[in-house]
DNA sequence: CTTGACCTTCCCGTGACGGGAACCCTTATG
DNA sequence: CATAAGGGTTCCCGTCACGGGAAGGTCAAG
């Protein structure tokens, strides 16, 4: 299978298939004429990798979780052990949007956003009190 | 002033004061020796972007904000626009994360973590069924 | 005079690709 | 048979917002 039959099965970009293989990700078998020829095995992987990467994994946790699906006398802690990490790191990243989230909400609320210059958040950016009453 | 003590009083990194400079964001004097110089004002520009930038703005943001800083004849409905539009993208990246976070939870709940080899979450990301009762 | 703490520019690396150039291979059609 | 279209290939640069580190100039103190 060429690499555009590939692409549209795993729904991945061809871009993004040859730099999987770039970083040791995949290895898919070379025809005579040097294309690229996946097999059934490559192209799961790549679902595999796709679908890894939706759920926000970073490359080094997809190599990780790649090598324990193909190892089958894995344990299943250690997926678990990256799968509770990044989602420790999701919920960080999270809580600081939150925090940018009500802190702008807020001074967006405050500010007339008409015709005239002053601006409450021009003053906040400036001065950097995120005083609550003084 | 030079940058160290430029770096001190706005909290940012040298290398990254020189990077505003190099983006243009700011253009400190120099000194006989070649050495920036920077004025109050200058710090000022730096604490604005250093507080612009702890927000979550871009560096796109930062130089339409700081613009509209320096304009006294602005219209405060134009940084209004820019901050909702940031807004929007906070809370944008706050749903796709939350929906991981889900996804994520549910996973390494149903994932047992002992020695076995079985693994739902490896199902899941192998397969893709995102099914709730099936 | 030397030491050490500054400062300067310059270049490479990050993460995870995307865009595009320059070129090769295969297949269909006039 | 020539050619044009639509694959494929490698290679290099750009993204975003800096950080690390090298090589070298400058300055204040002892």
């Amino acid at each position: 299978m060429n690499i555009g039959d590939a692409a549209t099965r795993t729904g991945l970009p061809a871009k993004t298939i040859r730099y999987y293989e770039e970083i040791g990700l995949i290895r898919p078998a070379r025809g005579a004429n040097g294309y690229r020829d996946f097999s059934d095995t490559d192209c799961h992987k790549l679902t595999f990798l796709g679908r890894a990467r939706a759920h926000g994994f970073s490359i080094g946790d997809c190599r990780a979780l790649l090598a324990l699906y193909e190892d089958t006398s894995r344990a299943s802690a250690d997926v678990k052990r990256i799968a509770q990490a990044h989602l420790v790191t999701i919920q960080t990243k999270i809580a600081e949007l939150e925090e940018m989230k009500s802190t702008l909400a807020r001074l967006v609320d405050s500010c007339a956003g008409d015709d005239r210059p002053d601006c409450p958040i021009l003053v906040e950016l400036a001065a950097g009190s995120t005083d609550q009453k003084t």
